[in-house]
DNA sequence: TCTGGGGTCCTTCGCCTC
DNA sequence: TCTGGAGGCGAAGGACCC
């Protein structure tokens, strides 16, 4: 049975929910990241499109954006504020559709096979309710599957309303680069190019027999069936927590073996907290270091069961850090738990 | 010189058991 | 008793996403 899947994404998110607290902010070239000071370590997560023309985007170091746009207004994250507009939107949402799959705080899949109006109708009235609601700006995409949704949506940002259809894959989609299918990172699409393959038609057209000599048989398979726009992926409104932690970049590099065991156990302190709000034990603990150098290496222990006892989390956690070569200049350290499981008396 | 923090998923490898 | 293969599992790393 055919399905119309309806992909969300909202237009530079936190720069737009700056510029709503901030309106004579509008037209100017505004930076969200880290603590919003581009003389410290930090990335860019979202910029308006007047900071984009000059280069900036997602991702990039705050000390390069600066460079590219010195007069750029630089602005710290603010979590609570984007959580908290993004339960606008996600409020509106829930209107169109009970099958719901939230995406990081901006974006959304809904499932609108059952709705009998046009899609575009829906994707239109969907825009116009988040506008009314939050003066917040939304693409959407509407599609078959997530895989062309998703896609669908990216194609006319900022403000767009795109629908795709399985017959239109090879027109509007093979011409685009690789890049642009959701799963094809930097890595990948890399790896293709060696393959001679840059855009989603050669990769559609590429012999199995080429994709395997790169990628596994699995791998090359998915990838060729994305380049057909084929995904059956439902659309999943419950999904179970795998892990929580918690990580953090100093601003000058650490050397000292005790500054690092005392952050450590600050950090399981705070992700222990998290840990029974939710009513969970942990079974693995996992301690990650990143070096000046940017390599990163983890080091894992496995209790013989899950436990809530910061004391038993505690010993895996310094076990795990002095696993570690802690001689060399370490600018992060991280502190995950995973293989979560309800402690007893609790549930989802 | 620079490269966050929260995650998920996949692959590879070594160890253990049958 | 030795050997080798299959399969499960934990550890580690890597790719990717927002």
């Amino acid at each position: 049975m055919t399905r119309t899947i309806l992909h969300v994404d909202m237009d530079a998110f936190f720069a737009a929910v700056e510029l709503r607290r901030q309106p004579d902010l509008q037209g100017k070239p505004v930076v969200v990241g880290g603590r919003g000071d581009p003389t410290q370590r930090g990335v860019v997560s979202t910029a308006t499109y007047e900071a984009r023309v000059h280069g900036i985007h997602s991702g990039m170091a705050l000390r390069t954006a600066h460079r590219l746009c010195p007069d750029a207004i630089f602005l710290p994250v603010d979590f609570a504020a984007y959580r908290a507009a993004s339960a606008q939107v996600f409020a509106v949402l829930d209107q169109v559709s009970p099958v719901r799959q939230a995406v990081g705080l901006d974006e959304a899949y809904l499932d609108i096979s059952h709705r009998s109006e046009e899609p575009s109708h829906i994707g239109a009235q969907l825009k116009a309710d988040i506008f009314n609601a939050t003066g917040l700006v939304a693409s959407v995409g509407i599609a078959p599957n997530r895989l062309l949704a998703k896609i669908a949506s990216d194609l006319e940002k900022p403000d767009g309303l795109t629908l795709l259809a399985i017959a239109d894959v090879p027109a509007r989609i093979w011409p685009l680069p690789v890049r642009t299918l959701h799963g094809v990172g930097p890595r990948t699409a890399e790896r293709l190019a060696l393959l001679g393959i840059a855009e989603i038609g050669q990769l559609a057209k590429a012999e199995l027999s080429l994709l395997t000599s790169e990628f596994s048989p699995s791998h090359a398979q998915s990838l060729q069936q994305a380049a057909h726009g084929e995904d059956d992926r439902p659309v999943q409104t419950e999904r179970a927590r795998k892990s929580i932690g918690r990580e953090r970049t100093f601003q000058q590099d650490c050397r000292s073996s005790g500054r690092l065991a005392h952050e450590a156990q600050q950090m399981l302190e705070e992700v222990h907290g998290r840990l029974c709000h939710s009513g969970l034990r942990a079974r693995t603990v996992t301690v990650k270091l990143r070096y000046r150098d940017f390599t990163t290496h983890t080091r894992s222990q496995s209790l013989s069961q899950a436990s809530d006892e910061l004391s038993a989390l505690g010993n895996s956690v310094h076990h795990c850090l002095f696993a570690h070569t802690l001689h060399r200049a370490v600018r992060l350290l991280g502190v995950q738990l995973s293989g979560l499981e309800y402690a007893p008396g609790q549930s989802a």
